[in-house]
DNA sequence: TTAAGTGCAAATTATTTGCAGTAAG
DNA sequence: CTTACTGCAAATAATTTGCACTTAA
C-alpha cells in the first residue's frame, strides 16, 4: 500500500536540497510532493495528515522539519493569517485566495491576475517580494 | 503639557464608534489619531508609546483596547507577519510596505499602485478585501 | 563513528480570559 | 445604580528549544 512513486518523488526532492533523507522527512515529504501537485498547508495538517496515513512522526519534527524544508527553499511561508503559518510547495511568485470562512488557502489563477504598477521600493530599499491575498468570504444562498 | 487637541480628536474617534471614552483608551486613541495622521502600530509598540508618556494603562487592556478599536471599524488588522498582529488608522484599502530588517509596517503609495485585473471569486464566494503587501529588504550599501 | 535528526517535555511568545474591583452614563 | 471597563494573574495557542537517544552517511 506504500506508495513507491510518491515516496522516490519526495527523496529526490530532499536529496536535490542536500536535506537528509531521514524515514520522517520522507514521510512528509511524500505527502507534500508525491502526486506532483501543489499542497498548502500548516505544521498543524501536515501533522494530521501524516498521523492519518499511520506515518510515526511527532507533532515536534513536524515543526522542525517544515522549517527546514522553508530554510532550504523547497516550500515557502505564506502570511495570511495572524496565528498559525501557512506554507505552500508553490514557490514561485503568484496570487492565493483565503477562505476566511474555513481558515483555507490555496492558489488563485496567476494569469487572471495583471498589476501594471507597483510603487518603487523607497532609497535604500529592494522589493523582495508582492505578496497577494485575495480573501474570500462565502456568500450565503438561500 | 496635555495635548488638549489630540484628546479631543481622540475622544470624538471613540465616541464616533460607540466606545465609551475611558481615561485608558482616551489615551490611546490620543497617541493613534492625535495629529490626523495614519499610524501603524502593534499592542505592544502601543503599549510602549503609553508607558512613554507616562500613561497607565496595562497591557492586557491595550490588547483588550486594539480589539474593541479593530471590532468597530477605527482600525484594522494588517496580516504581514506570522507572529505579531499589526494594524492601521488607516482603514481604507490601500497597500503596505513592510520592512523585513526592521519588522516595520508603512504605507506604499496607493496611486503608485495599478491592478487592472484580479482573479474572480470562485463560484460560492465574494471578495472580502485584496491585501497587498510589498516586502522591503534593505539594500546593504558599501 | 560522528554529525545530524528525532522526540519528548519544558520554555517561549503573543494573546485572551476569569474575576474582583473601578468608573462612566 | 448598573453595566461596561480595567488590571492583574492564570490560561491558551502556536511554535521553539534543551537534551538524551537514534540513525544516515
Amino acid at each position: 500500500m506504500t506508495d513507491t512513486l510518491a515516496i522516490n518523488r519526495g527523496t529526490q526532492w530532499l536529496t536535490s536540497a542536500d536535506l537528509r533523507p531521514t524515514r520522517q522527512r520522507v514521510a512528509l515529504a511524500a505527502l507534500l510532493v508525491g502526486d506532483g501537485k501543489d499542497r498548502h498547508f500548516t505544521a498543524e495538517s501536515l501533522f494530521a495528515s501524516a498521523k492519518e496515513r499511520g506515518e510515526a512522526v511527532s507533532l515536534a519534527t513536524v515543526y522542525n522539519t517544515v522549517r527546514a524544508f522553508c530554510d532550504a527553499g523547497l516550500v515557502q511561508e505564506v502570511t495570511v493569517e495572524g496565528s498559525k503559518s501557512y506554507f505552500d510547495t508553490n514557490t514561485h511568485d503568484h496570487p492565493h485566495f483565503f477562505w476566511e470562512d474555513d481558515q483555507v488557502l490555496t492558489d488563485a489563477p496567476a494569469e487572471e491576475l495583471e498589476i501594471t504598477r507597483i510603487p518603487a521600493a523607497p532609497e535604500g530599499a529592494e522589493i523582495a517580494s508582492v505578496d497577494v491575498v485575495i480573501r474570500l468570504r462565502k456568500t450565503q444562498r438561500q
